[in-house]
DNA sequence: CAGTGAGCGAGCTTCCGCTTGACTT
């Protein structure tokens, strides 16, 4: 029996720590935190100094219960939770929970998973540090006051079940203000000018310069170019300039995501699921991190690795330290485990991340590259205006060897790859092959991706590196803000160009305006922004976080009680909650688009209950207003009068199959084909204005189909037991509830004894189906027609079942 | 889930961070 427990946060952590540590240490896993506050009136006792009230978290209670036991065999318990804010208050948890004895625990801490550092963090163990946990009480119950405090006003004076905190809310703000920015943005052109020129009689090599200053007009390009007709050119001025190139620093959670997206495309849950299974299988560090720190160990492999492969001038040890002032750093920065594989096993998307990690890691620790840059000034007879023509070389290439980062395309400009220049004396004529005044427009600014917002937040010390993916996902779920699908449009630009003694116009053509894949802010996105901006300017404040933590810090210190920081915040904030509550002025962005002709009333539209709506009719009119809800899309903001008179269109009757009605319309989950009680989504290249009688009975079939492939089998002792095929491969369902079957069964030949056994063994464990509960149903409308009211009724009882 | 959207207003929604499985469009 082992006389010692040490618990850490993550499982595949014990794993490896186990093995370290030998047979008298047995290594277990809290699978993070293990209590939170209550749900129930906040779990704080606001008249109360805020005395929190924590409880296990459900899906937690078995792992508590394991833990207990074991400690309570053991003769001393080790909490080796991270060595940040959230690590001490779960050691702390774990204290209380385990109902844990002081002579018999310890806390330890350790930043790198290294023999070395955990025989040395044991050697020195201390107590846990109450300050700290402090100050994650204040972060927690400062989260849960603003979270819970202000949703309930937005459910009142928005929309139902919206959402507002600390994080999200920030991250919505700067989405809808750079669409802001975008809108705003006033394209202009000016005119750009480039010559090339041969660099020797021989017409073999192209020397390509440009003019410094760009022309407002054609005219006055077309101007400059006739003067040039005549003009001869030569090299005034050769300058050489040394320069240098510097690797970036490890992987943090953050600088990860950027990377994968911009060199693979990656999203940042892809990139995070990925790291995970790189991580579960030993191949790399942690990968929720902010630490750039590399262990003495990975630094010196590296060292080793580095020498032996490039040489020993490709090496340079390197210390790097995070600019981020938030940082916590219990952890190493994300790198390879073992620096000297190069290639692992696994499937393509873990090679390429490990690959990217291992060189960005190597890369870090080698030697800057030595480039010299290059500036050839032209000048012109007659002219003062100078043209220059710029050059890069690389006299050593360094860290480049195995990896160059990439940079944001902030203003969707390839960035030039300045090579190298042909050779070319001082005073040398130089013959024009030609120049042309090419019409560049300027750029709005770039609307984020996932992985920009990402860096925004982290530069802002908002949200962490076990939060950021998670965000993104929430404000997305919430409809806050969704993905951009606009491929953009052809726009003409005009060129004059001077060759052979003539000059010619013409017209290009390029793309623009794509905002696919971007961040986008929907109209609800717009809505709840602008009332929290309205309303609650300073936790929309970019610098709110910023100043909480320094607060925080000083808790962490010791220098300040935590409930008295939560109360000089809660007083003030709870008199705007109120109120905004009794005074705000409900959100809807209505907007009068225009008249419908058919009835001479006003259209509409505005934020509903549901969503985005069109509206025909005064809401107060003694007959009731027409309804339609907006298309995926389209957006109250900028919506045509006739794309919003179009909506009332449905529903649509498109034919008859097999003698009953089909009809198109457009519902909660988009457009939609019904028949006969079956609805069929429409797909996303079929348009619900037009589609035809031949394709809608072609989308029934393949439903049909697709509903028949669900169906495996069932039993004739009980056909109320069903085989389907799911998302995730076969599994039971019975009585409205689902059950799963262990991968190492084949589902066809599964016995009805087997199937009851498998039923009986996960009754209780097995949840209710989280399908969403319908949102709850109001009472039965008085005005509704008596056959719909009935359907629900029967639909009601019987899910109650 | 699917032609909702006001209303008398029950009873529901909601936060951030730390971790993995469980999830059944």
């Amino acid at each position: 029996m082992a006389k010692n427990l040490v618990i850490v946060e993550s499982p595949a952590k014990a794993k490896t720590i186990e093995k370290i540590l030998g047979k008298d240490f047995l290594v277990k896993s809290s699978f993070g935190h293990i209590a939170d506050l209550a749900k129930k009136d906040f779990g704080i006792d606001i008249e109360n100094g805020f005395k929190p009230t924590y409880e296990i978290s459900a899906d937690k209670k078995k792992v508590v219960a394991d833990l207990k036991k074991e400690a309570k065999i053991a003769e001393t318990v080790w909490l080796a939770a991270d060595e940040d804010r959230e690590g001490e208050a779960i050691a702390w948890h774990l204290f209380n929970q385990l109902g844990l004895k002081k002579e018999k625990t310890k806390r330890i801490v350790f930043h790198e998973i290294t023999k070395t550092a955990i025989l040395k963090a044991i050697e020195n163990p201390r107590e846990i540090d109450i300050n700290l946990v402090n100050a994650q009480q204040a972060r927690r119950v400062l989260d849960r006051l603003v979270g819970f405090e202000v949703s309930p006003v937005l459910w009142r004076k928005v929309k139902p079940s919206l959402s507002a905190g600390r994080v999200q809310s920030v991250a919505v703000r700067l989405i809808v203000d750079k669409e802001d920015e975008v809108k705003n943005f006033v394209i202009t052109s000016s005119y750009r000018l480039t010559a090339k020129f041969y660099s020797t009689d021989t017409k073999k090599e192209l020397l390509e310069a440009e003019l410094p200053k760009r022309f407002a007009t054609k005219d006055d390009a077309t101007s400059f170019l006739s003067d040039c007709l005549n003009s001869s050119f030569a090299v005034k001025d050769i300058v050489k300039k040394p320069g240098k190139r510097t690797p970036a620093a490890p992987f943090t959670t953050s600088t990860l995501q950027q990377e994968a997206s911009r060199k693979m495309g990656y999203s940042v849950s892809k990139t995070m699921v990925v790291a995970q299974q790189l991580y579960e299988s030993g191949k790399i560090t942690y990968m929720r991190t902010d630490s750039v720190n590399l262990s003495g160990q990975a630094i010196g492999q590296a060292k080793a690795m580095i020498s032996n492969t490039f040489g020993e001038e490709y090496s340079k040890i390197r210390k790097y330290k995070t600019k981020s002032k938030s940082a916590q750093e219990a952890h190493e920065a994300i790198r390879p485990t073992d620096l000297t594989r190069n290639k692992i096993s696994g499937d393509s998307a873990q090679q390429r991340l490990y690959d990217l990690i291992w060189k960005r890691t190597i890369a870090s620790q080698m030697a800057d590259a030595i480039i010299e840059k290059t500036n050839i000034e032209i000048e012109i007879s007659g002219n003062k205006e100078i043209l220059s023509a710029k050059g890069e070389v690389i006299i050593f290439d360094g860290f480049l060897k195995v990896y160059m980062e990439s940079a944001d395309d902030e203003n969707g400009n390839s960035e030039e790859t300045k090579g190298m220049l042909p050779v070319v004396n001082k005073g040398q004529k130089l013959t024009l092959f030609e120049m042309t005044a090419t019409e560049r427009f300027t750029q709005p600014p770039a609307r984020y991706t996932e992985a920009s917002l990402v860096k925004n937040l982290e530069e802002l010390g908002i949200g962490r590196p076990s939060t950021f993916a998670p965000t993104i996902s929430t404000i997305q779920k919430r409809q806050y803000i969704e993905k951009g699908e606009d491929e953009g449009h052809t726009r003409k630009y005009q060129l004059v160009c001077l060759k052979e003694g003539k000059l010619k116009e013409r017209i290009d053509k390029e793309k623009t305006g794509s905002n696919k894949g971007k961040l986008i802010p929907t109209d609800i996105g717009v809505l709840v922004n602008k009332f929290l901006v309205n309303n609650f300017v300073n936790i929309i404040d970019f610098q709110f976080t910023a100043k909480a933590e320094i607060e925080f810090d000083a808790i962490a210190a010791g220098k300040k009680e935590w409930n008295e920081m939560i109360g000089t915040f809660y007083h003030p904030f709870k008199k705007r909650v109120v109120n905004a509550m009794e005074n705000a002025e409900r959100e809807k962005g209505e907007r009068l688009v225009g008249k419908d002709p058919k009835s001479g009333k006003n259209l509409y539209v505005k934020i509903g209950r549901y969503g985005a709506m069109a509206q025909i009719g005064e809401s107060e009119d003694e007959e009731k207003p027409r309804f339609a809800s907006l298309k995926k899309g389209q957006s109250i903001e900028d919506i045509s009068f006739e794309d919003a008179i179009r909506l009332f269109d449905f529903p649509r009757s498109v034919g008859i199959y097999e003698d009953l009605e089909m009809t198109v319309a457009i519902g909660r989950f988009g457009p939609y084909v019904k028949h006969n009680g079956l609805f069929v989504s429409l797909d996303k290249t079929d348009d619900p204005a037009s589609i035809d009688e031949v394709r809608c009975v072609e989308l029934i079939e393949a439903k049909r189909q697709k509903d028949r492939e669900r169906f495996i089998k069932t039993f004739d002792e009980d056909t109320e037991i069903q085989l389907l095929n799911g998302r995730w491969g076969p599994y039971i369902s019975y009585n409205k509830t689902n059950y799963k079957i262990p991968k190492t069964k084949e589902a066809t030949e599964l016995s009805y004894e087997e199937a009851v056994k498998l039923i009986k063994s996960q009754k209780g464990s097995g949840k209710k189906t989280t399908a969403k509960k319908a949102p709850a149903k109001k009472a039965v409308k008085k005005t509704a027609p008596k056959s719909a009211v009935k359907k629900k009724a029967v639909k009601r009882t019987a899910k109650k079942k």
